[in-house]
Formats: C-alpha cells, sequence, structure tokens
DNA sequence: CGTATTTGACCGGCGC
DNA sequence: GCGCCGGTCAAATACG
C-alpha cells in the first residue's frame, strides 16, 4: 500500500514538508531556527526553503542517522524524521532513553524498530544556528505518497475543500481541504505525482485538537492509515 | 433548503 | 516595482 518516496532534487518548499523542522514555537519564541545539511534523501529547513536530497542515499533498516551535536540539546530532542524516501526507514525519532526509535516497512507491514545510538552511522546531519530572525509560523506539515485510485483516502477525518489549483508543469490540480471541526485549523493537499499519476501525495498541515470522528465503521484502510498517521 | 463543491478573483511572497 | 505563482476566499452552483 505505501510505496517508497522517490523525489527528484528541485525545489518542493511549499508543496513538501516530510516533517516540521524546527518545531514552530521556536519560530514563536524568535529565536534561532535551525539550517541542516546532510547526505540523506530528507526535507529540512535550509533558511527559508524545504529542500529534497536526492534519494540515492536512502537509509535503509539496516543504516540510517547519525545526529552530530548540537548547539542546542532541545534540537536533537525534537528531531523528527518522517516517511524518509529510503525503500525501508519511514520515520526516526530519539525515544525518551537514549535510543532512537524509527518505524520501518517491512514488505507491507509497518514496525517499530529501536536503533542503536552507537550504530547510527552512514550519513551524518549537521545543524548549525542561523541568525536569530523571526518568521512566519510554519504549521508542522508531512506527506505521503500513496499508489491510489481515489485521491482523498479515508483518515478518519471530515474535510471540507476550500480551493482547487493547477500548478505548473503538472496536468493534474491540486485540492485543498480543510477539516471541518470547528476550531479545528488542520488543512490538507491532495495531488496526483506528475511523473506518476497513480501515485497520490498527501501532504498535513498542522495538528488536529480532536479526535477522528467516524460516523461509519472503520475501513480497513482508516485503520491501516491511521496506524501510521496518528 | 441547508450544506458541500466549484471556480474565478484576490492576495501575498518571492525572484528578477 | 512588476509579474508569476501558490494558496485562499467567496459567490455561484450543485447536491441531498
Amino acid at each position: 500500500m505505501f510505496s517508497q518516496s522517490l523525489f527528484e532534487d528541485q525545489d518542493m518548499s511549499s508543496q513538501l514538508g516530510f516533517f516540521s523542522f524546527p518545531p514552530n514555537n521556536y519560530n514563536n519564541m524568535g529565536i534561532s531556527t535551525t539550517t541542516t545539511t546532510t547526505t540523506l534523501p530528507f526535507i529540512g529547513y535550509n533558511q527559508t526553503t524545504l529542500k529534497m536530497i536526492p534519494p540515492s542515499f536512502a537509509p535503509s533498516s539496516h543504516h540510517s542517522l547519525n545526529i552530530d551535536s548540537t548547539p542546542d540539546p532541545r534540537h536533537k530532542e525534537d528531531l523528527t524524521t518522517s516517511l524518509f524516501g529510503g525503500p525501508h526507514l519511514l520515520s526516526l525519532q530519539k525515544s525518551t532513553t537514549n535510543t532512537w526509535v524509527g518505524e520501518v516497512n517491512e514488505s507491507i507491514n509497518i514496525k517499530r524498530r529501536e536503533f542503536d545510538h552507537d550504530h547510527l552511522g552512514v550519513s551524518s546531519i549537521k545543524m548549525k544556528k542561523i541568525k536569530s530572525s523571526r518568521r512566519k509560523v510554519r504549521e508542522p506539515r508531512f506527506c505521503f505518497k500513496t499508489m491510489s485510485d481515489v485521491d482523498v483516502l479515508d483518515d478518519g477525518y471530515k474535510w471540507r475543500k476550500y480551493g482547487q489549483k493547477v500548478v505548473k508543469n503538472t496536468q493534474h490540480p491540486r485540492s485543498y481541504y480543510r477539516c471541518t471541526q470547528d476550531n479545528c485549523r488542520v488543512k490538507k493537499r491532495v495531488e496526483r505525482l506528475a511523473e506518476d499519476p497513480r501515485m497520490v501525495i498527501t501532504t498535513y498541515e498542522g495538528r488536529h485538537v480532536h479526535s477522528p470522528s467516524h460516523d461509519e465503521e472503520d475501513s480497513q484502510a482508516s485503520s491501516q492509515l491511521n496506524n501510521i498517521l496518528w
């Protein structure tokens, strides 16, 4: 159901945010933002843009990340990668102990794996502080790609469409949805991948302030999706 | 008739 | 400053 993500090295800053980085409350506090460099295929802030590195060095369940020391330990704690472009590793995040917990896609099953810090080695992420600046708050965002002939996947939430746009160099329009719940400002975008229209890219922005509203019974697709998303 | 969707207008950010 | 482009608004329309 979930296939690996493969994106070219191009500016997809407005379209893709595989994970939020740094967390938006940093911006609220007006303290530094973070820039990242990496040889791994993930998206991070690079000054004002998000950038995707080609997936040729995709991490797998056998080798993953080494996080370099960072001036601010909080950055480390908050570093959460999601949905790597690699064949197996979907996400990696620091647990409360000094270990890393990742989600590994083994065939169709999503499994939780612990990664020994000492064995996180193949590449490194370097983080450095850049000049302090107040920037528009960016809600946490992430996206994933699904092979599907329906555009809007049942994720347990109710959405209202508020826009549709044809984006440059694509033949398929992008649709914009908002969560219908009062006071919940979560949005999502749905589009088809230009290179492979069988693939649906769903991008979520923000956090729900409520739990999913299931008016009908869970479909299997929905609960599968929920296991990964929430 | 109330609610959801459609779709052109509008707006703001960004690059030149 | 201007034009392009992505994101949002909102009036018109569709739908149940």
